[in-house]
DNA sequence: TCTCTATCGTACCGTACGGTACGGTTCTGT
DNA sequence: ACAGAACCGTACCGTACGGTACGATAGAGA
């Protein structure tokens, strides 16, 4: 049978798997080489042998975590407006999701926990692995709406980054902050549907007009 | 003398600099007792005698940065649009000078990496310490240009956070994260200018309009 | 059945850190 | 001048972690 399916095998995977759980429950300071190895049923040998050294399983860690959660991308096909705020606001209440779960956010304490040390690549890696896939799936529906003609905007990196700043706010930082009651997945659609509503105030375009506005 | 000027000494105020110093060069690792000690010249003893314990000190350290940079409140008489806009645009990139400077990304990155620990107070301290105060000053910025009719809005600290999330957007969390080529000062100038913008297309009030538009 | 490989469990090592103790020194108040 | 407090530098202790080594075990292939 194949064993090669991915990138590491389902013993890999499975150890990956406690070592999200361990990281989520107690932080960094809970993953421990003899911690994981107890937890997981394996030598603390076998840990160093597919993984390297401690920093070569938190980046398998990450990379693992982000194989698991494919950003989709959103074929716009027939986008009229409605259609074409439904996705935005699915895209936002997605975001939302994403970025508010547990595991999320303990990888990405543990990035930015590691940041400052010099050779750390994980922010990196998280930014790469992670966000990369939402950030394409976001252009690539801009874009449509762009050529729909239903929004308009000279740069479109400004205005993805315009349009992430309504939903997230600064409900992220936050959130790695551990705040007491920030996390309120109850809210989560009103966040998105009224960031939706701003976006389309910044770059919608209404009926007749064939430009946005423009600024500075 | 007095020496009760505020709640340390000057001697541990210049300890408590010194730790700020080697926890920007070199994250948490960088800062040990030892370190700290050898480096400020005390002994150990002492810092355990006027911070309890390594979480007194990092509490402390909050403390005292927070002391450093108190946010001031901008009185505004004789407050029309220019000036109003103007006190908004400093604002921002008062916030965002803050956000990317070395102590506050060095704090944030310990808070957020002590945030799963259980008894950890840091994220409540950094936010009860350093934000509280920028709150405060933009939400009495935002209530006077309300009072002089040059914006609108429903909810005061709605309005607040999508003014932060169009200044702020991702890029706290990618500067914390340590991203190569984020940090960029000399934008800052210019984000400020187009948040701001943004602001008054959503919350601006245009002349002889009493209200500004309504959502949802 | 025999052998080889991968893995497990455990023990071990060196290091580094948090926290404490103590002798010597400087400063302060009387 | 003297006593007391505060403080410095160093040594010390216990622990916990990263990483390595080793014997035991189980499964795969010839």
């Amino acid at each position: 049978m194949p064993e090669m399916q991915d990138e590491y095998t389902p013993r890999q995977r499975a150890v990956l798997d406690k070592a999200l759980g361990l990281l989520v429950e107690g932080g960094e300071r809970a993953l421990t080489t003899a911690g994981l190895a107890r937890a997981a049923n394996c030598s603390k040998e076998s840990l160093y042998k597919w993984f390297g050294d401690r920093d070569g399983l938190l980046a398998a860690m990450i990379a693992h975590q982000a194989s698991k959660v494919r950003a989709r991308i959103d074929s716009g096909e027939k986008l009229d407006h409605g259609r074409f705020r439904a996705h935005l606001v699915d895209f936002a209440n997605d975001l939302l999701q994403v970025l508010s779960g547990d595991v999320s956010l303990a990888l990405n304490r543990l990035a930015i926990g590691q940041a400052s040390r010099e050779g750390s690549r994980l922010g990196a890696l998280l930014i790469e692995r992670g966000r990369h896939g939402i950030d394409k799936r976001a252009g690539a529906l801009l874009e449509a709406g762009r050529q729909r003609g239903l929004i308009a905007y000279h740069d479109r990196d400004a205005a993805y980054h315009t349009f992430y700043g309504l939903i997230v706010r600064d409900l992220h930082v936050r959130m790695l902050l551990g705040e007491a009651g920030v996390r309120r997945p109850e809210n989560h659609a009103a966040l998105a549907e009224e960031a939706v509503d701003q976006f389309f105030v910044l770059f919608g375009v209404r009926k007749g007009e064939t430009a946005g506005r423009d600024r500075v």
